[in-house]
This record gives structure tokens, C-alpha cells and sequence, in this order.
DNA sequence: TAGATTGTTAATCGATTAACAATC
DNA sequence: TAGATTGTTAATCGATTAACAATC
């Protein structure tokens, strides 16, 4: 019987949190494929963990399988799924509506769960009052006004880095409780506010340190960083 | 006197890996603002790590400051500038010339770097023949003979994830030694070229997970990855 | 029941931090 | 010279792996 446990006292490490979204989508894979059941051998090897890592991971948020059989793909894909928070739907505004930030909008995976665009927000004349997506895009100084008729739960940075910390303060004035970020800037936000990073451009400096720095090590290397 | 270690044999592990490109943000913008000197105390206060961290990560590299003074800020820069590779130039491909593709191609800082795209591919017909940012969009299927005409060092994949490994063999076996790939699946390439994934579904799903785990811990994580 | 595989504890490994001698 | 700060060694901390009793 599958068994979360509540998290309310424990403390999921980075590195744990970082391999959810992973197993979330090899158990997708196998789902769509129809398998049934997996064992922790089978799924880390597809992975290129350890089955000890990955039953140390699961271990953190409850049992979800059954000695002597494995997981049943559906009931941990559906646990793994909530432990994500993907079972429920998300308020997002996005600032800078250029070419990253239309990319977002438009990404069809997103929409498809429950990540919903309710605002779309830049400074550039010739953009304002026009639609993407079937949204209208507003002038960024109406943002604030916008955050308090309707809440919001993600606010994307995807403008340039010399405005991002400005705009980083009108979402967190508006109580908009996390921030992602696409500037390849740091921002300064209150405690309690959530902010995650994904600096493109450092994962493109990575690949360039490694294409000069032959390893002997393994290979393949995903990008996801840390601060 | 600045001296730089030969890396020969020694392993860069993966976290100091990823750190090289902030560091490398910072001393830019310290040099920006004309700051001559930097100390590591200093430095690594504005970046949110410990002192000793940033001394112990540059001391894989070599030794770069002066006791009693610090670090020259444009020595350190121009230091960390070459340990990355980003003194030289790069020639990319680039497969799907979605919204995302097409952020990456227009993006102004990695051409002011020395990452210079050289052609873009793409199979939907609306596309093709059709120029973007001064390039020809071209059917995928002239990839291959496309790499033997022209050396390509990154590739750089922003197509479906259905067609990611048949773009990925044909960039191996073009002799393209690196693959940026942003589809949402993983590459089984062979040992030696390098693969650098960088997932944006995935950075959201840790910020959902993240907003329903509220942690005790610090607030701010900077993304990147990996496998 | 016998075989398989989990969940968890203990051992190992690697990365971060502290401390300090070297030295500008 | 005295003060400051590096580069590096040693100590601590955290994450990964191995091992195994529990049990389906």
C-alpha cells in the first residue's frame, strides 16, 4: 500500500528535489508505454543512477512500493506527480514578452498541466495592446494594479537583466509568493519568497568549459544549478 | 604573479564546474564598474557562498590573487574567461527553429561572445527557404551533408523531443563533438562527445515543488542540473 | 514456501568549511 | 615592518552507495 509521508518536518535535500522531475519523466515514458510495474534495478538503470539512490529518494516522501514486486508505474507516477505539486493549477504572469518569453507562453506542456498564463507584461510600444496567444499584452507599469485584482502564483522574468530586480519588487509587493527567472542576473527578494534561476547562458558556458576541458568521467551531465 | 595550472589530469568536480560561470558574472560586472580590486571575502559575500569555497574552487585552476591584496578584478575576469573557453570562437547548429530556437539564435550575448550560429534547420515546410537573422532555414535532412562541409562545434537541438535522438546521431555522426539539447527527453550519445541538457520544464517543476514544500532552509536557488 | 525486491541503517565517498602558515 | 589576505591542509558535513533484515 502506497504511503506518503507528511514533509512537514523534514528537509528534502537539493539534490533529492532536483531528481523528481526526472523520475516524474521516465515513469511518464512508461506510462504512455503501458508498463505496469517497475523495480527500482529496472527504472535507475534507465535513469543512469543507482537503484540505492533511488529508493533512498523515494524514501524521503513515503513508501510507494511493494517487496518482491517493485512500484506499479501508475501509482508512483501519481505520487511523484503530487509530491511535484502538478496535480493542481498555477496562476503565472510573464514580463518581457520577447522571444524566450513567447517560447513559454506557447510551450504546449506547460498549458497542458497546470501552469496558466494570466498576464503578459512588457515596455516595448509596439507590443503593448497587441495579443499573443490570446492574451493582451499590457505595459508593465500596470502590473502592480494587475496583482491585486487577480492573484498570481508564478511570476516568469524573462525582460532584461538591467529591469529584473525592479520587476522582481513590484511581484513580491503584489504577494507573489514565487519568482522564475530567466535574466542572467541574481535577485534580492524577502525571505519566504521562492526563486528559481535558470540562466541559460551558464549552461551554455558549462559546455563551452567542457568542450575545452576534456573529461575522463562520464559524459552526459544535465543542467540544473544551484545558489 | 597570476599562474594558470595545466589541467591535465586533474578532475574539475562538477559543483566548482558549475560555479565557474558565476563567478565569471560577477567579476564582469565588478569590472563594469571599474572596481580594480576584489577580495574573496568580498567577492563571494556578493555571490552568497563562503570565502573559502571561491578560494578552494580557484585553486583548482591556479593561484590568481595576492596575499595581503586580493585579486585584480580584470586579471581574475580575463582568467576565468579563458578556463571557460569564451576567449575563442564557436560555430553552432541549431535544429528547430521554434520560438525557443529562434531566442536562442537572436539572443545578443552569445554572439557578442564568440558563439556563432551558422545554420538553422528546421522540417516544417512554412520555414524552410525562409531566412532568419540573416540565415537560411534549411530541411533537416540536409544536415549531414551540411556538417562535412562546414566543422561545427555545438549543436544545438530545440526540436520535439520524438525527433531529439535522430537529430542527436546525425550531429555525432556529422563529428560534432557537443550537444546543447533543450528537448525533454535524454540522448544516448557515445562516450567522449559531450551532451549539456538543459531542461526549462524541469526548473518549473521544481519551483511547484518548492512552493507547496515550504522549506525552514534558505530561500534562493539558482538553477542547473544534471545526469 | 522460495524468490524477489523493498525500505532503511551503516559505511563510504565527495564536497564544503575552518584554520593557518606563507607571503605580499 | 605590521596588517591583510591568499592558497592549501585538515576537519566537518552531507550525499551516495552498499548491505541486509523485513516482507510481499
Amino acid at each position: 500500500m502506497p504511503r506518503r509521508k507528511s514533509l512537514d518536518h523534514v528537509v528534502v535535500p537539493q539534490a533529492v528535489m532536483r531528481r523528481l522531475p526526472v523520475y516524474y519523466r521516465y515513469l511518464g515514458a512508461l506510462l504512455a508505454r503501458g508498463t505496469e510495474r517497475v523495480s527500482s534495478q529496472e527504472l535507475s538503470r534507465m535513469i543512469g543512477i543507482t537503484a540505492s539512490q533511488m529508493r533512498q529518494d523515494l524514501s524521503y516522501f513515503g513508501s510507494f512500493g511493494q517487496q518482491g514486486y517493485g512500484y506499479r508505474v501508475r501509482d508512483l507516477h501519481r505520487a511523484i506527480t503530487e509530491i511535484l505539486g502538478l496535480h493542481r493549477t498555477y496562476q503565472l504572469v510573464l514580463v518581457g514578452v520577447g522571444n524566450l518569453g513567447r517560447a513559454l507562453v506557447s510551450y504546449p506542456s506547460f498549458a497542458n498541466r497546470g501552469f496558466r498564463f494570466c498576464g503578459l507584461f512588457d515596455n516595448d510600444p509596439r507590443l503593448i495592446g497587441s495579443e499573443f496567444c490570446g492574451l493582451e499584452i499590457r505595459p508593465v507599469d500596470t502590473l502592480a494594479d494587475f496583482l491585486h485584482q487577480c492573484p498570481v502564483d508564478i511570476g516568469v522574468i524573462t525582460a532584461p537583466p538591467e529591469v529584473a530586480q525592479q520587476i522582481a519588487d513590484v511581484l513580491v509587493a503584489g504577494g507573489v509568493p514565487a519568482i522564475w527567472n530567466f535574466a542572467p542576473t541574481s535577485l534580492k527578494v524577502p525571505k519566504g519568497v521562492i526563486v528559481e534561476h535558470t540562466h541559460i547562458s551558464e549552461s551554455l558556458m558549462v559546455l563551452s568549459f567542457r568542450l575545452n576541458n576534456p573529461e575522463e568521467a562520464d559524459t552526459s551531465v544535465e543542467s540544473a544549478s544551484n545558489q
